[in-house]
DNA sequence: CAGCTAAGTGGTGTCTTCGT
DNA sequence: ACGAAGACACCACTTAGCTG
């Protein structure tokens, strides 16, 4: 069955509206139509995908597995269909003149802005990079409104979501003791390092933050 | 025919009250 | 202090009738 044939193609923004915004209001007052048209709409998406699509949970739509699934694919679609319609519809690194908006934590734009300026500057050197300091939700947000192109860190909370992500390396800290100290042990123990006094350096970062995070949901309480 | 408004129904969360 | 029950608000959804 050719379903695009009959499939009507507007639906599609009401799909991903809904999806974005968690609400059928919330989406008809974005896109500028009533509530009911939104709530039809989805019935014939759902008709036509023969999975709900979205449940009611509380004040909001919950999305489906399915609808999960689907989301990507269809923002693509309509992100080629998008670029039909503008002059730099193929991609050109060498000529474009594109913003791309890069979200890093702390250790993130320390070892790879000026790998990725250097790689930038040979590929696309009419093109700019701006980098942004944001939290993990306004990091999201970003890269679901296309805000952001682009985020380099540690970002757990983001890996559940439809994000595409890729490994890059893994690392670890160190403590740093004066010269000196009693305690010379390549490796410290737990009550090794419960037992000394810490120094912080406060407003770190988020890798600051994250190890902060862990040492509490351990309950490790230390002597800063 | 698609989309609108209006009215009505039903589900869910929140808040308040009351009994234990 | 705690949980159950009821009132209330909010939201999703359906339906009917209207309009362009």
């Amino acid at each position: 069955m050719d379903v695009t044939r009959s499939f009507d193609l507007n639906l599609l923004p009401v799909l991903v509206t809904v999806y974005e915004h968690g609400s059928v209001t919330a989406a008809a007052e974005h896109l500028g139509m009533s509530q009911s048209a939104i709530s039809t709409a989805l019935a014939k998406l759902r008709l036509t995908y023969g999975d709900p699509l979205f449940h009611r949970v509380g004040h909001g739509m919950q999305p489906t597995a399915r609808m999960r699934g689907l989301i990507e694919p269809v923002r693509e679609a309509l992100s080629r269909v998008d670029g039909t319609f503008t002059s730099e519809s193929v991609f050109n690194a060498s000529t474009t003149a594109r913003t791309f908006t890069l979200a890093m934590s702390d250790l993130g734009e320390m070892v790879f802005m000026p790998k990725i300026l250097r790689r930038i500057r040979q590929l696309a050197p009419r093109a700019s990079v701006r980098s942004v300091a944001a939290s993990a939700t306004q990091i999201e947000r970003g890269l679901e409104t296309g805000e952001v192109d682009l985020a380099v860190g540690y970002f757990p909370d983001l890996r559940e979501k439809s994000f595409a992500d890729k490994h890059l390396f893994f690392h670890h800290f160190v403590c740093l003791l004066r010269a000196g100290h009693p305690i010379t042990a390549s490796t410290l123990s737990m009550s090794q390092f419960l037992s000394v006094e810490h120094a912080v350096v406060y407003g770190a970062g988020r890798t600051y933050e994250i190890f902060e995070r862990y040492l509490k949901s351990k309950k490790i309480h230390r002597r800063v």
